[in-house]
DNA sequence: TCGCGGTACTTATCCGGTTCAGCAGGTATT
DNA sequence: AATACCTGCTGAACCGGATAAGTACCGCGA
């Protein structure tokens, strides 16, 4: 059975197919009575408006596309991006507008990507992640014109609008903190040093550090993962003049590193402090709960949503710059050990 | 500027809108010298189909539909989510194949979604999540005629295309190794009773107790969460006869509970034995590292979006039984203590 | 030299909506 | 009484493709 379209409800109302389309629409041009009549056959019959069709005559897809950039085992490891997308979730949904998601190998297939949804009229706009130092995607969607909101620092985000939050105020919090506690030697362990995140946090922990003067005693880049943390942690132990605190760019990689030095015989926090970068449960349930620096990552994914929405609807929202991250000390930190 | 369309093309080239057609869909009725001359200005001029207009002639929606009815914080928290996503998504993205993802608040709404999603045309297929027990959207889904995987025991799934896999059997594994080590009270901190999955998970661990002649000490139902966890976790090892083995049904609440343990000041393993559902990197990371029930979480998703492709696509797959989950000893369980 | 068949198109229609011009018929204005 | 102006509707074009049916032309065999 054919699903119904305003032509079957044009014929059983005994009204042309104009008329059922105001009358769906909520616009003058029909007397309530007909109205009344062809909203309840309408309702009666299980109509359902075609987007396809709607779109034809230049109306929203009622969807923003989000295409991804990482191995897809990431994604389940990476607490941060699915808060990130719940948070997305979490207002698209209030205005029923749907997620496009697409995990894609590279760049280059995500620009496609994009190219391909916004070509074919299948989202109203995208949110760019993962921003890279000189981003190619930048200007590619620039030049595509497709309302675009940038989850990354303004000064890489070219003409595309900005949602970001300070990382350098939150690198500096920390080590000032870990210098209070009277640490004098401190490591990070940092992401990929491609993003444009990684060099803010690099370049404000090198300057912190300089003007405490504290001797910087490592920074070490990985791929976020456990493992790479792990060995990070591993090798900045080894080393002769050890640090006694390490800030770490993610929880997972803090809780590997939190292993590392416990099976190294290392006491946490006794020998060693552990800062990590983003508080999910993760962080609190490890013995020790780790210090972190959280924030609520699934009202920035909202922000930025709710921000894409009103650039989709013309509207001219200037950038947001976003909570900074907070430090919450738990058992993770304290005095480094006398020496 | 307006979006470049067959007709631009049509007039450039001197044919007519239905050549064009012809010629960029690879189809015979051109000649190859006005197929390349065609395809030579579409590519001039950035010409991309429109798929509103191809939807409305009964084309593909090239994207299955995924609504969520978990609180939105329940993605950020759960890695098994994400990791089905992602090989959900891996799979889909070979097939140049999006993903519709929407969090519900319940399944009323979910149902709603699904019905526009497929009334619209917007998506090809939908996967089903989650199932309860006598679940309504079972039937509801059957009487939309959309095609649909059911990630749950076929027992549930109705006319629906099941992928499953053998929790049952899981079950039964841990029982008989915990057994054998020497337990003889083994509790299970359990998932949301209404679902089909937690209820079988529930009878195969009362039968495999009771086969072995162990006490069943207890099952207490949560919502998945690290809190309820420990809280479970406290109540269990508060009770006077209290467990020696505790079988979790997600990490999350497994790494909790270790915590819990601990802060009780019991040793894991030689005072309580713990095993995990579900073995993502946080159960190795923890110390002990947690004896956990894994399989491969991303090829589950991945079967499951071949086998709605396929159903899509016409052909008739059975339903499919993915591996039963493994087994994998660490450093959580041990014989009980003697007393 | 006729007809047959294939090639390479064109034309027209359709998909399911939106939208605009037009048109009755009634009411208010002058 | 003629005019203007609503209201409530109709009919048709239109969006951008796909596709069935029709046509002009060519080569070829009989």
């Amino acid at each position: 059975m054919r699903r119904p379209t305003i032509a079957d409800i044009a014929r059983r109302a005994g009204v042309s197919k104009g008329a059922v389309s105001y009358a769906l629409n909520g616009r003058p041009g029909v007397s309530e009575a007909t109205r009344a009549r062809i909203l309840a056959i309408a309702q009666e019959i299980g109509w359902q408006p075609n987007s396809a069709a709607r779109a034809l005559n230049g109306a929203r897809a009622e969807a923003v596309g989000l295409a991804l950039c990482r191995p897809a085992r990431f994604l389940g490891m990476e607490p941060f991006f699915m808060e990130l997308i719940s948070g997305i979730e979490s207002e698209l949904a209030a205005h029923s507008c749907a997620l496009m998601l697409q995990v894609v190998r590279d760049h280059e297939t995500e620009m496609g990507v994009y190219r391909r949804w916004w070509g074919e009229g299948r989202v109203d706009g995208a949110i760019l992640v993962d921003l890279h130092v000189a981003d190619p995607r930048v200007p590619e969607m620039e030049a595509l014109g497709m309302p675009v909101v940038v989850i990354g620092h303004p000064s890489a985000a070219g003409s595309l609008l900005p949602v970001w939050s300070d990382d350098g105020a939150a690198v500096r919090e920390t080590v000032e903190y870990l210098a209070a506690l009277g640490h004098r030697r401190v490591s990070r362990v940092a992401g990929l040093p491609r993003l444009v995140h990684t060099a803010i946090r690099d370049r404000a922990f090198e300057e912190a550090c300089a003007a405490l003067g504290l001797a910087e005693t490592g920074v070490v880049h990985t791929d976020y993962t456990g493992e790479e943390g792990a060995r990070a942690t591993r090798r900045l132990l080894s080393s002769p003049h050890r640090p006694t605190a390490i800030v770490y760019d993610n929880d997972i990689m803090a809780v590997a590193g939190l292993s590392v030095a416990q099976e190294m015989r290392l006491d946490v926090p006794a020998d060693l402090s552990i800062v990590a970068w983003d508080d999910s449960p993760l962080s609190q349930v490890v013995r020790p709960p780790l210090t972190a620096l959280g924030r609520d990552i699934s009202a920035y994914g909202a922000h930025a949503a709710r921000r894409l929405l009103a650039l989709i609807d013309g509207a001219d929202p200037g950038p947001l710059e976003d909570d900074t991250a907070r430090l919450t000390p738990r058992g993770s930190t304290a005095p480094p050990p006398e020496s």
